[in-house]
DNA sequence: TATGTGTTATAGCATTTATATAACAAAATA
DNA sequence: TATTTTGTTATATAAATGCTATAACACATA
């Protein structure tokens, strides 16, 4: 698992962390069942506060991408019947982002060229782990 | 324009601004070269602050959608030729979506399925508003 | 027993958000 | 000309948020 805080961001500490364990679970670094190291481990790791690791976990576990437990920490647990279930949040920033498109007078057909290009570059990263 | 504030949500005023004056943009509601309603004026329709107003608008400016002066007040100006130049922004944004989406186990083409529906979502409710 | 989990509580500090006034120069209007 | 309206800037205040620091708890493991 490799995460890369910027410290100099404007977005949060604890948003960083979040997306960017997101994106290693999508690009399957890490996969269904791994275990996340610990809030402290990874506080340490970070040079980041335990709260803040711990904020980013909580949420994670709320979206429905970890289960906690003192047993064996932090365990990815992605739920791939999820499809409907939560997509509701996902279509209104995909509204906001098209809308955006729009604006710059971007094409539908541009726009989900981007989309596609977004999928490569994440499936991409994945397969260069993989070699 | 209609421009409705959630002073619940968890999003800053100022964003949600932001945000719902893109989405006008975007199903034409507002178009180019129309003027917007003065940061007083709309800060006391809303029943906001001025400086939460001008905020939204500094920030609309220095993304390109509005330009501001003292003679037109503030003014659209979509510069429809910033296809290339900043969409870096936007590609981001696509890839944290297209990451959740993968997550969720969502294929490429169910995720091409939510932007087209994205986009027609907006541009049903411009012709809404046309009849 | 000692250590390592997630979790909770409290506190402090810096930044952000939103507000309230106030004032300015420039432009529009009466 | 005088008044009003524009964006803009400056201060100040209160509340919320972000991050840190320290401590403690119940539970599980070695």
């Amino acid at each position: 698992m490799i995460i890369e805080i910027d410290f100099n961001s404007d977005e949060a500490i604890y948003i960083q962390l979040r997306n960017q364990i997101v994106f290693d679970i999508a690009r399957e670094h890490i996969k269904d069942g791994d275990s996340l190291p610990s809030v402290r481990q990874l506080a340490m790791d970070l040079g980041v506060n335990m709260h803040t690791v711990n904020k980013a976990y909580a949420i994670l576990k709320q979206e429905g991408y970890l289960q906690l437990d003192r047993r064996h920490g932090a365990v990815v647990a992605v739920n791939y019947d999820n499809k409907n279930i939560d997509c509701q949040i996902m279509r209104e920033d995909m509204k906001m982002i098209v809308a955006e498109g729009i604006c710059k007078g971007l094409s539908l057909e541009e726009m989900q060229l981007l989309l596609s290009q977004a999928y490569k570059e994440i499936k991409d990263i994945e397969k260069l782990f993989k070699n």
